[in-house]
RNA sequence: GGGACUGUAGUUCAAUUGGUUAGAGCACCGCCCUGUCACGGCGGAAGUUGCGGGUUCGAGCCCCGUCAGUCCCGCCA
């Protein structure tokens, strides 16, 4: 006899006797015959039960209903074909049972319904609040599961193939030098100091780089407190990947290689390779983002150029004060776009409103060949320059021209939301299709119009193209991301090993010699006893889990996830503690902790 | 910190735009039928319309506040 947990019949499993654990997903009884779907890993099986056989168990049977815990003994059969819904998530075999024994019951009714049959779309607090019978429910189950073969295909690449190690960093350490707010932990046996939670392990693997651990990973659990949103949770998880003497192309290979690895383990699909690579300037010059939506085209055209000496004071305006005037052609945006929509009050105007363009200027070429457009550009642009604006955009009839003017970032950020609504809206976006590239050559710093100072892009300790060295306000980092379908899902750099050109990063940003000893002044000690060259990666596996499952939110692919208050409906976190704890702690309260449910 | 949306039976939604006893599907309970798979038939129970206040002869609907959830801006290597 063979025993099975939660299923897993197979029809090479006909013939045999088992015995099956399970849930109940619904019960009949049709002439003494009882018929119960149990819930399996891979769809139903179905157990079929005999009176006439088996007398002794259908008093038990009786008792079957929705959502009970079974244990049932019997024989596997093969379905009669007819009775085969192929909609339906059956299984194609059943089991005669001699046995049914109803090992615990459900308290009803249930909060909502779980069978597998009822997929209704369900308020995310009720189902975060009974998330256990949540993930009960066949599409979070499903999710799951991918979120464990991602991770196993990645634990096979890089262990058995690449060689990696995976060494676990602490949860209780120091802020590290990533700008999000930190979750502290405040230190009982040290009165009055804090640990931070990480908010990624860079420290730590650098560290282990010095170490000789040429080749490391970790499934790293990550911490930043700040607001949520649908593809943000406060607490995620990272796959974090640091390697020592290789280049920034061998990195980028080995990351491919790993990608497909995993797009085929856990999909069966075989990406294309090599990924298409983009500079960042290009990038933002094609798309106006850095993480483009390539599945469609829609690509920005600049004519700074052609219309900076025009009468359009919004045109020449804006590159007089140093901007730039960028056009999003939309073939047959003239029958798909009203007037109406890119108007005061309509939705791509608010779209471009809340990404800080004042209006939308544009052009629409007739189905003829005419041209329509605002009085601005009919008065003050030129026959000629209208025709070299068309020529230059590509458009043809039923164009319609979307123009961005004023600042670069502005611009870019404007005609980035507007590509991917109208692409959203007009239904450009085949649904099959799996993008994925590398967008590099980033920045090395950009500038913080609140502090007054240079920013590290990335992170303070990402290396600049060798021969862009001499001038770090404007030189290019070996940085690197990887998209996918316009969502960023990793990110890494090759990192600085020199203390010399270390110190003039630092330099660059502002952050005196004391300043930066202070706030890791371990590691650049570290990193004075002999550092290897290195670089690494890390990627948001929520978000990469939540993309190959489909879904939209990346609550959908955590097993317990937090609401956007940061709370957790099931077990009511964060919530007030003891005043003891607190004086132990060397924590004075100076709120009130909201009362809990128990009161 | 700010903007938007949502909250009606266990659940998913209605309620003719302020009108009298708040309805339906599924779930639940009871009975019947019986190789069924969203089975079928008959019957039943189920509501402080999130909470508090206000306007009104009258509020699920309007106003104010509040709580919770979602989406977005700010924020986020």
């Amino acid at each position: 006899m063979r025993s099975h947990y939660c299923g897993q019949l197979r029809p090479e499993h006909i013939g045999e006797t088992v015995t099956l654990y399970g849930w109940v997903d619904r019960r009949r009884d049709h002439g003494g015959v009882i018929f119960v779907d149990l819930r399996d890993r891979s769809g139903i099986a179905q157990i079929v039960s005999d009176p006439e056989r088996t007398p002794a168990s259908y008093p038990i049977a009786e008792q079957v209903r929705n959502e009970y815990v079974v244990k049932v003994t019997g024989r596997v059969t093969q379905r009669p074909a007819e009775s085969l819904n192929p909609k339906l998530p059956s299984g194609s075999v059943e089991i005669y049972a001699d046995e049914i024994e109803v090992l615990n019951d459900v308290r009803k009714p249930l909060p909502f319904q779980v069978s597998v049959a009822e997929q209704d779309s369900v308020r995310e607090e009720l189902r975060l609040k009974y998330r256990y019978l949540d993930l009960r429910r066949d599409r979070m189950a499903r999710n799951l599961r991918l979120r464990h073969e991602v991770i196993k295909a990645i634990r096979r690449f890089l262990e058995d193939q690449e060689a990696f190690i995976e060494v676990e960093t602490p949860i209780l350490t120091r802020s590290t030098p990533e700008g999000a707010r930190d979750y502290l932990v405040p230190s009982r046996v040290n009165p009055g100091e804090w640990f931070a939670l990480p908010q990624s392990p860079q420290l730590f693997k650098q560290i282990l780089m010095v170490s000789g651990f040429d080749r490391y990973y970790q499934i790293a659990r990550c911490f930043r407190d700040e607001d949520l949103r649908a593809d943000r949770q406060p607490e995620f998880t990272q796959l974090d990947m640091e390697m020592s003497f290789m280049t920034q192309d061998e990195i980028l290979d080995l990351n491919e290689a790993m990608v497909c690895h995993i797009f085929k383990a856990v999909k069966g699909i075989d990406l294309p390779r090599p990924f298409p690579r983009l500079t960042y300037a290009d990038a933002m010059d094609r798309y106006g983002s850095d993480k483009p939506d390539t599945r469609y085209g829609l690509e920005l055209v600049e004519v700074s150029d052609l219309v900076k000496d025009s009468g359009f004071k919004v045109f020449s305006g804006a590159i007089a004060a140093g901007g730039m005037v960028k056009v999003l052609p939309i073939p047959g945006g003239n029958d798909a776009i009203s007037n109406v929509r890119i108007k005061p009050g309509g939705d791509l105007f608010k779209e471009a409103n809340e990404a800080g363009a004042k209006g939308l200027a544009y052009i629409r070429v007739r189905d003829g060949g005419e041209i329509d457009t605002i009085g601005a550009i009919k008065d003050n642009l030129s026959d000629e320059q209208k025709q070299e604006l068309l020529a230059r955009t590509g458009a043809q009839p039923g164009h319609l021209l979307l123009f961005g003017a004023g600042d670069a970032a502005m611009v870019n950020k404007t005609l980035d939301r507007l590509r991917q609504v109208i692409a959203r809206q007009m239904n450009l976006i085949d649904p099959e299709k799996l993008n994925l590239l590398w967008v590099t050559d980033f920045p090395m710093f950009e500038w913080n119009a609140d502090e007054k100072r240079l920013e590290a892009l990335h992170h303070p300790f990402t290396a600049p193209f060798p021969e862009d060295a001499h001038d770090l306000k404007t030189a290019r980092a070996q940085a690197y991301d990887i998209v996918f379908n316009g969502f960023e899902i990793g990110g890494g750099s090759l990192r600085i090993y020199h203390p010399d050109l270390q110190a003039k990063v630092f330099e660059t940003i502002g952050l005196s010699d004391e300043e930066a000893r202070g706030k890791f002044g371990f590691l650049l000690e570290a990193f004075e006893y002999g550092t290897p060259p290195h670089g690494g990666i890390a990627y948001g596996l929520d978000r990469l889990v939540m993309l190959l499952a489909g879904e939209e939110s990346i609550r959908d692919a955590i097993a317990f996830p937090k609401t956007q208050q940061a709370r957790c409906l099931l077990t009511e976190a964060p919530s007030g503690v003891d005043l003891k704890q607190l004086k132990e702690l060397h924590v004075a309260s100076t709120h009130k902790p909201k009362p809990t449910a128990a009161g």
